[in-house]
DNA sequence: CTTGACCTTCCTGTAGCTGGAAGCATCAGC
DNA sequence: GCTGATGCTTCCAGCTACAGGAAGGTCAAG
């Protein structure tokens, strides 16, 4: 299979698969013609990745998931310790959002937003407030 | 004053200073040997600068925020447009995060985490669940 | 006069791709 | 067999927002 028809298949732009195969996150095989060749198992291994990816894990965490995805004998307790370090980053990352939230929601909701130039937002930023 | 003082004054890191001199986003004084010189005006915009970036908004939008903030009669209504579509953004991201930490907090609940092999997380990036 | 801290510029690297150019391969239609 | 469109290859550049480090100039203190 092609790598086009690897991409529609598994979700991923066929730039993404070359650029995976470039760092060897996941190498293909070559025909004849040097285009790439891909199975079922590629297919498979590309759409782990696209998920694995979309949940939040950066490409070297990829790394590690698909390298324990790939030992059948692996204990379980390796990939859960994987997914707790991520589930602490989500959560540190939710907790700053939202007081960025709060912050902002209050700047804006002090700001008339008419055509005046008074504007609590710019006096906040200026730290003049 | 010394961009080290600049930069003591602002928070802000030297290098930091130099990169936003860099894209001419505030750009210093020189005196005769070269150094930059900066003034109270010139800290006041740095902290402007860094407390806008610590709320999220993008260098890019530091340099409108930073236009608008010199611009004296500018409408508060410019600010407020700004701030609103930062807050969204902040309030989609916010919803991303929710769902990947209610999907990982799911899969590693699931997962036993000893030395067996079965693993929910691996089957639900795999696509076999 | 030397030492050390500070300043300058420039180059490189980071993460994870994306876009584009130049050049073959393949295929459908005529 | 030829033509044009599409798809494949490689490589190079660029994106964000800096950080690290090298090579060298400057300045104040002892």
């Amino acid at each position: 299979m092609n790598i086009g028809d690897a991409a529609a298949r598994s979700g991923l732009p066929p730039k993404t698969i070359r650029y995976y195969e470039s760092i060897g996150l996941l190498v293909a095989d070559r025909r004849d013609n040097g285009y790439r060749d891909y199975d079922e198992a590629h297919v498979h291994k590309l759409r782990f990745l696209h998920r694995a990816r979309s949940l939040g894990f950066s490409v070297a965490e990829c790394r590690s998931l698909l390298s324990l995805y790939e030992d059948r004998g692996r204990a379980s307790a390796d990939v859960k310790h994987l997914a707790m370090t991520k589930i602490a980053d989500i959560d540190r990352k939710l907790a700053e959002l939202q007081a960025l939230r709060i912050t902002l929601g209050a700047l804006a909701a002090a700001c008339h937003g008419d055509d005046r130039p008074e504007c609590p937002i710019l006096d906040d930023l200026a730290g003049t407030g």
